[in-house]
DNA sequence: TATTGTTATACTCTATAACTATA
DNA sequence: TATAGTTATAGAGTATAACAATA
């Protein structure tokens, strides 16, 4: 007996949603020779520079000894600064370098313009509603959206 | 130096959502005594008997392995029935028994009223636009949206 | 003593391999 | 032999605990 009345869960819907957005990202990221925390560190640190790991690990919501890996990398293929703070020297100060920036811009370009592949299904009005109604929410603080 | 021009990758942003709505559903389930696996488990019979364990695993993206003792756990508490095939006594017949469509509707039900706050954010347009968009996208083949 | 970053360890989830029973 | 289900094992990813350097 099929049910067919009211609306599978926002949570199943948006979940398959990212999950199958973040599979296909993987590739592409991947041709540009980066780990998807590698492209979420660039793109953190795009924003500006952050005065330590800890508050770059909490900015992107990952554990601090898991990003000490990738910032190992991304600092050789000088793609990032990590120099000690003189004021405090148990500080490194994080910073993007111009190289970093351009491998990022590509990088995004590159998944943006495989999302729109998506996104070309949608009517104008839809595009526009769609995008405009996911930007809002993703502003919102984690706890608007996960709750109490 | 700040960036602005351009959009967050759609993936980041379904991404986050998806997680925050699904670490949102998790204590609702657990109040009605559900994993996310069960309840996956409970909505996937709902819309139906499936002939084997290996079918439901596959239908719900999961390993077959894996649902062994959620569909151990359901079974013991007579959310689903799980007999023999007399034609084949190596598959199990799934199917949903009465009380286990009671309390997924009743955990549904709390799931979805808990997104309502969120939606609520939304005007009416808004809402039917981003419901619609969503249904449409969540219908697709994962290849359609994850890409070859 | 407290904190930043690092390394070492343990834990959780998931997938793979080996096994039983039916066919 | 092949397949459905189960159990046992191993792997990836992540978090926790212990450590070194600096304050």
């Amino acid at each position: 007996m099929a049910e067919g009345n009211g609306r599978p869960d926002l949570a199943a819907m948006t979940g398959r949603l990212g999950r199958a957005l973040a599979a296909a990202e993987v590739p592409v990221l991947r041709a540009h020779g980066l780990s998807m925390w590698a492209y979420v560190v660039l793109l953190a640190l795009d924003e500006g520079p952050v005065r330590s790991q800890s508050a770059l690990a909490e900015a992107i919501h990952a554990d601090k000894t898991r990003i000490i890996g990738v910032l190992d990398d991304l600092q050789d293929r000088g793609l990032i600064e990590r120099v000690p703070d003189p004021g405090d020297r148990r500080v490194r100060l994080l910073s993007i370098t111009a190289e970093g920036r351009r491998l990022r811009d590509a990088a995004q370009a590159a998944v943006q313009e495989r999302e729109e592949r998506l996104l070309s299904r949608l009517t104008e009005e839809e595009r526009a509603t769609f995008l405009r109604v996911l930007q809002d929410l993703h502003a919102l603080p984690w706890e608007d959206l996960a709750g109490p």
